[in-house]
DNA sequence: TTGTAGGCGTTATCAT
DNA sequence: ATGATAACGCCTACAA
């Protein structure tokens, strides 16, 4: 149990060490480390005797030894509104798929739509030095924002578009997305148009601002039409709104959905009460999750490039923290309508 | 830049450190260490002066420097098939939920049903020296099993219950789950009973199994009525087996899907094609996802306590990691059937 | 109950 | 191009 001041071999973990490796290659511990590395100043003789003896051993480096000498982490935070809204998880398969065989680790952390949530993840993960934040959208509390300017952590926003100036972001434009919606709705002949948005985060938000633009300008904005709620998006709760609104104003023609799962639920509802979609209303979604296009009717939906999102994102991340000069900071993905049954 | 030889507090980080929330405190490095972890042998007295001074300097550990010194991560590895399945979702927030507020990291990965991936994801998060690792199943690669046993590294294995002798599981009966579902098929005097499963994991397999089993004792098995398939389980998946089994066997007359996608897959073209659910076909879903007691008629289905697993499985893991005898290694967290409109 | 000494595995710095 | 030395920030062991 008491180790003898035995020479640096002592190990307490059953890993070897750069020590050892450096050891059987017959060089120091750091031009194993720079061999290991790649750095480029190590004859490529080294770098191979090296590498055989890490293979031979077996060797990984410590994380945590490497993160304290550096003072550099090794991971990346990510930080979504939602896992349980499949809108995400496509974002961060991709994030995963391009981060992870780069050493990086990946942190997710999930803030439930609430800031204060975000800004304790924020606050917390913040301990993990990280080497990179990956953010959805621009909303969020003060104390987060100076955080992240605070921390001079390279930062990559998703989801949303940058109105002001100087923030790396990859998304597409929600005004846009529902000004589309609209027009769509509009070029159908519907007159009475209505928006159903849940969960009241600052993206569903911009879609509604979107399509009451549109209608305003075409003459046929009724803020009674729309019905927003802070409730959680779901399918349960679009069937419940759908009802709703109906019971209130029979003579709606045309609905659109800050969400998929909303629409869903109303095309359910709407079989279920005999409410003929398109003929009586008509249903557009938004995001085009995997099942819209099986509902009966079809659904009609604006699908979104939310892989592609998470993927370009990271690979931004990544020129960002190999600190190569960022082309375009703003990454327009765009959207498209995918025009179905229920429209 | 080139900072002369000044004492312990030089800090390269703009964070406070350990030392100077000593100094702060007006008492030694390892009373403050002590006092932030909670470790009882230090005055109340000191504690809160420790404390406060940790406040006032903002002061959070470094997760590296903590890992290195004690040869100990702070992680805990989970691991799980898919994210797309809504199903882990729910358990994998419960584990965030439980474990997060403990300190510990958890880093997710998703093998996508792959061994081979689930293989490489040990190897990689190995390097982590994770304190403990959340794994789905007991179907893995040998290397797997042999690397998990050789690291010595505390593991609960989630979803499925331990046949066999030792293992800290929490889960439910799979082949439990799918003899229920037979059962209550046959209660409904049907004769012609089918089981659809995509994604072949063995969980579907056990059900199946068990749904098998029961139709065997009832004389009522025919293996043609057994629809397998490796592709990955979703809505519209679930719509082509279904039309095509009916197609090749227009006398079925239940069905017993391996995940609700599915299910609500086969309600939805049973609708477009005017197949009467349930008088002609009844329907039976499993794990009761959200939108199944939406769909029309509303989904049957077997539901799964998949937060519970979660809870219990990350409180299972502080045990072992606190060195508490472990009361109950195997927990069956049960099964519920839903019976709704479709059976 | 508190403190002293030393090391955890890696990398930065500065020489050579 | 390579190496010696000294941190990085914290914790384990032991001593007081």
């Amino acid at each position: 149990m008491t180790p003898s001041k035995n020479d640096k071999n002592t190990r307490t973990t059953g890993r070897p060490t750069l020590n050892e490796v450096a050891r059987l290659a017959g060089v120091s511990p750091i031009t194993a480390s720079r061999a290991l590395r790649g750095v480029s100043t190590v004859a490529t003789e080294l770098v191979e005797k090296v590498q055989k003896a890490a293979l031979d051993l077996n060797y990984v480096v410590n994380p945590a030894a490497r993160a304290l000498a550096s003072a550099q982490g090794h991971s990346v935070v990510v930080l979504v509104p939602s896992l349980s809204n499949l809108l995400f998880i496509d974002t961060l398969e991709a994030i995963h798929q391009v981060l992870r065989p780069k050493g990086f680790e990946v942190l997710i952390g999930n803030f439930h739509y609430s800031r204060d949530e975000e800004e304790n993840l924020l606050r917390n993960y913040m301990a993990y030095q990280p080497r990179g934040l990956l953010l959805t959208g621009f909303d969020r509390t003060e104390s987060s924002r100076r955080m992240i300017e605070a921390s001079n952590i390279p930062c990559v926003y998703m989801m949303e578009l940058d109105t002001a100036a100087g923030l790396n972001c990859v998304g597409f434009s929600q005004l846009n997305a529902g000004e589309t919606a609209a027009e769509h709705l509009l070029s159908r002949g519907r007159k009475r148009l209505a928006y159903i948005g849940a969960q009241l985060d600052q993206r569903t938000l911009l879609r509604g601002e979107g399509f009451r633009r549109t209608l305003q300008n075409a003459g046929l904005y009724d803020p009674d039409l729309e019905v927003l709620t802070p409730r959680a998006s779901s399918v349960g709760l679009g069937g419940e709104l759908f009802l709703q609104l109906m019971a209130a104003h029979p003579d709606v023609d045309a609905i659109f959905f800050g969400n998929d799962d909303l629409a869903q639920g109303a095309l359910l509802e709407a079989m279920r009460c005999g409410i003929k979609i398109p003929e009586q209303v008509a249903i557009l979604g938004f995001n085009d999750l995997p099942a819209s296009e099986h509902m009966v009717p079809r659904l009609s939906s604006i699908s979104t490039p939310r892989e592609a999102i998470g993927r370009r994102a990271a690979e931004l991340m990544l020129t960002l923290l190999a600190g190569n000069p960022v082309a375009k900071p703003v990454q327009d993905m765009g959207f498209e309508l995918k025009v179905r049954e229920s429209t």
